[in-house]
DNA sequence: CTCATTGCAAACGATTTGCATACCG
DNA sequence: CGGTATGCAAATCGTTTGCAATGAG
């Protein structure tokens, strides 16, 4: 088994390590693995995703073992788990730099990526009028794209 | 079975009504009481909690059903499903005349509803600059609730 | 040596589905 | 009647867990 990555955010690993002393945990290779492919990632992902991604990479690795490192991640803050699809849980790794929204086109589903500075402004806004802190969101807009919109027209 | 409700929106059941004709499908008392039933709602309700909700109101009534109506309100637009939760979907009747947003807490899975109608209008001007037109959204900020921000700072 | 980690198979739990029966038009 | 709706039990499927074996400190 390969060994050559590294975990490149000293936040990330001072988090990680701290979680493991101050809960009597011990650390592994096939953990420290699975950790560092997940946060090289930069979008959601799955268990079963990231399972079949690495367990070329780690000989007889198995799925609870992705599992509960995913689990490991999730509780020390290293990782959100989102439910958008029934049933399936995905998992964002914290560290990405810059946070961006979906344009969806409900016709042709062409998917546009923008970020907006004032929305996420006016979100702590309201976070703080509900005493609730924020850690991550979600903004989907739905409807048609220039193209699908001017097709129906016709 | 008693069967004294009345679905009051003619929106409503005209969209029923209307699936139900261009799908060929029938009607029922069970059918319809779990729909008058669930659309009085006027907030997101699990498959399991309407079920308990109805069960001494319908004799014998069995889950598959409550599944299968929410599908249906679901594929004719009477519902949205929500998944806010790990591996449970909840319903939401659609009749309700202002749209709001969700804040969710990830620890314990409170949902707080908001509205905002700046974000709205920001939402309008982003859709604007990509000449896109916005059929609908969903805004969901994930963080943590008061109580349980305090619960992981003790 | 002691306890945490892991792989496997079995268990879970919300949802779906196959099938025989009840119901609607 | 012909076909849809329903209840029940069994099947699904992503995820969790019990257990014996392995690994870390």
């Amino acid at each position: 088994m390969k060994m050559n990555f590294k975990i490149k955010k000293n936040y990330d690993i001072k988090r990680l390590n701290d979680y493991i002393a101050t809960h009597g945990l011990k650390s592994s290779k096939k953990r420290q693995f699975i950790i560092g492919y997940f946060l090289k990632q930069d979008s959601h992902i799955s268990a079963e995703e990231l399972y079949n991604q690495i367990k070329n990479k780690i000989p007889g690795i198995g799925y609870s073992t992705v599992y509960r490192t995913l689990k490991l991640l999730a509780e020390c803050g290293l990782a959100i788990p989102q439910y958008f699809e029934k049933r399936l849980v995905r998992f964002e790794p914290i560290h990405k730099k810059e946070h961006h929204d979906h344009l969806i086109c409900i016709e042709c589903g062409k998917i546009i990526e923008f970020t907006c500075g004032e929305i996420e402004k006016m979100q702590e806004t309201i976070a703080q009028r509900y005493k609730f802190h924020i850690k991550n969101h979600k903004l989907e807009i739905y409807g048609l794209c220039l193209n699908c919109a001017k097709r129906r027209r016709e």
